[in-house]
DNA sequence: CCTAGCTGTCATTAT
DNA sequence: CGATAATGACAGCTA
């Protein structure tokens, strides 16, 4: 407001307030709008398939709707759309369209691509499909995922940053050819994780020059060289992260502990379970294992099976403004398929590829490598998470704080920050493995009792194996043992009562989250009661007025009329013509207008029918 | 002082 | 059979 300037110097402060979530939100209800058919204005048929939909939201995302739109601007339009358009290539689309997410499977990539170029699709770019085509079509070989040099599959020069090892699919997300304020959504080393902050409506940093993106890319080895948040104190912004350069030592994983989760993980792989699934969390990795629980939409090898759950191979494609968009591997089973495999391992390689040989540790002589093993992830690179800092400190886990919950959550994923306004700390930030502190230092002081040759902390962080080995190599005596079993056991077990205690909150909160919409769905139905209860009384309205109108004519009596349609012996041919019936006495005529309207509305009109409430009770 | 919520621990059961 | 996870119950602490 350049009126409201003073003039002696002094600005008058103006605030802008921009919801992270405020978009997000208006997607998401509009999805769910879309589900409940609610506002819904357009029908599009699809190879005799309806879809319900808005045609604002249509119009906003594809130039075909947004022109077929135009041109027919009345209500409740129906919209068939011409043969080259398949329900298989479509619903992906319309889903995308509501959700920002594109499904894509071995068996539907060519129909969506088509369909998505027919239709003029934005936020689609060439580059996915020609991506994406190749990978899924030869999905049992393992996608070849770019290393180093970045040459694989993309045509050169085609969208691909020779040297960088990433693939920039140009005007990917914003299908503007305008600069944007944010770099290119980066298809990191061709399939990012779904590592997007839960609401990408904001950038997880201000955007400092050089500092754009503060995500993946700001961690990708890609970028070290020159990335400044390295510098800025060492912590990478994304869940914490040390830079490679950092020191060990400065981990906040003691390095018993790092030695340990590596540990787990390999045996983890060896078994094809998830290390940071949230179902199957690492015993000895408190901290990340519940991070990882709680951030179950930052965890890139999640096994829970979600309802939709893809099919195997799936990629989903998720578009955000302001992050980049990104590839989602999918699962179906608690196997990971050849693709998860290979981004887990491009990440841990590619994240900090010095730190992972530099830190590697002798293998467990117990849990050695299986031939399975080879090829498969290794996780040194989770030695380098620091999830026990704050929160606060990233963007991700701080939003999985708030009570803004994010647009694509899952209701289980928003349990903690609706209901715990303290977070429990296994999934707070300062939690550690040791007990409380005066617990620590009452275990310590035991420790140094019985003269344990090892820190105590070890005992809870160490693997099975790992800790049945020491046990044999410390030749430890019967109270050593038996303080060492007493730690180990009160470790896991406070570790999994918290882990029970969040289930519980979680399964309560998803139970609200069903009541919820229940809740919506019975009052849709009861709008629809409404609806239907109106255009009933027209209905029964213009039909006795109608036969008002036969009546006047010198026919017999309306209730008469109405009776001898409504008997059964009445040809079914007959409509309303008058007739006489034998079987129609005067004690059969009926006499009320309720009564005659009743038996004449069809039975699917009936009020009975339509709802448990009458007319009358309702009205 | 009471209460609710959180947390650790123990006992038990299942895997 | 031992280790571990899950969970109910209980107690202590704290706001």
């Amino acid at each position: 407001m350049p009126g409201t300037m003073s003039v002696d110097g002094h600005q008058t402060s103006v605030f802008t307030f921009q919801s992270a979530v405020h978009c997000c939100h208006v997607l998401r209800s509009l999805d769910e709008q879309r589900k409940e058919d609610v506002l819904c204005d357009v029908t599009i048929v699809v190879e005799n398939r309806s879809f319900r939909a808005h045609c604002s939201v249509l119009a906003s995302c594809c130039d075909y709707f947004h022109s077929r739109f135009l041109n027919n601007a009345s209500q409740n339009l129906v919209l068939t759309l011409p043969h080259q358009v398949t329900v298989e290539g479509f619903e992906p689309l319309l889903d995308f369209t509501y959700t920002a997410k594109l499904l894509f499977t071995e068996d539907n990539v060519v129909a969506v691509r088509r369909c998505a170029q027919f239709l003029g699709f934005h936020n689609l770019d060439q580059a996915c499909f020609q991506f994406l085509s190749p990978k899924l079509s030869s999905h049992d070989a393992a996608v070849q995922l770019d290393r180093k040099d970045g040459s694989s599959e993309v045509p050169p020069g085609e969208n691909a940053t020779s040297g960088c090892g990433s693939r920039q699919l140009e005007n990917w997300d914003t299908g503007s050819a305008a600069p944007q304020p944010t770099p290119p959504p980066v298809l990191e080393k061709n399939l990012s994780l779904d590592f997007s902050p839960p609401c990408p409506a904001s950038p997880p940093f201000p955007a400092a020059p050089g500092q754009e993106q503060l995500c993946l890319q700001s961690c990708g080895p890609e970028l070290q060289p020159s990335s400044t948040a390295t510098g800025s104190g060492g912590l990478c912004p994304f869940l914490s992260m040390p830079s490679p350069g950092e020191e060990p030592a400065n981990l906040n994983i003691s390095e018993g502990v790092a030695l340990e989760m590596v540990d787990e993980c390999q045996i983890r792989d060896k078994v094809e379970v998830c290390p940071l699934s949230d179902q199957d969390p690492l015993p000895g990795d408190l901290s990340l294992a519940d991070q990882a629980t709680e951030c179950s939409t930052l965890c890139p090898l999640r096994t829970s099976a979600t309802p939709e759950t893809p099919d195997k191979g799936a990629l989903i494609f998720e578009s955000s403004e302001n992050t980049p968009s990104t590839l989602t591997p999918m699962e179906t089973s608690r196997g990971r398929s050849s693709v998860e495999r290979e981004v887990a391992e491009h990440l841990a390689k590619g994240f900090w590829p010095d730190l992972c040989t530099s830190l590697s540790e002798p293998q467990d002589p117990e849990d050695p490598p299986s031939s399975e093993s080879v090829g498969t992830v290794d996780f040194h690179w989770l030695k380098h998470l620091d999830l026990s800092a704050a929160t606060s400190e990233c963007p991700f886990l701080r939003d999985l704080g708030s009570d803004e919950t994010p647009a694509v959550e899952d209701c289980s994923s928003a349990a903690q920050s609706e209901k715990s306004p303290c977070p429990s700390p296994i999934n707070s930030a300062d939690y550690s493995n040791s007990d409380t502190e005066e617990d620590a230092s009452a275990t310590q002081e035991r420790a140094r009792e019985v003269a344990l040759p090892f820190p105590v902390k070890q005992i809870s962080t160490m693997s099975r194996s790992a800790f049945q080995q020491i046990l044999r190599q410390q030749q430890l005596t019967q109270e050593q043992l038996e303080f060492v079993h007493d730690v180990r056991r009160r470790s896991k077990n406070r570790v999994a009562a918290q882990r029970c205690r969040k289930r519980k909150l979680d399964c309560i909160h998803k139970l609200e989250c069903d009541i919820k919409k229940l809740r919506g769905q019975k009052d849709k139905l009861h709008q629809e009661q409404l609806q239907l209860k109106v255009s009933l009384d027209a209905t029964l309205q213009s039909l006795f007025s109608l036969c008002q109108s036969v009546c006047s004519e010198g026919s017999p009596p309306a209730e008469q009329l109405l009776a001898q349609y409504l008997s059964p012996d009445r040809p079914s041919s007959v409509l309303l013509t008058p007739m006489s019936s034998p079987s129609l006495t005067s004690q059969d005529t009926l006499t009320s207008k309720q009564q005659v309207v009743g038996e004449a509305v069809p039975p699917c009109l009936k009020p009975d029918l339509v709802g448990p409430e009458t007319p009358s009770s309702t009205a």
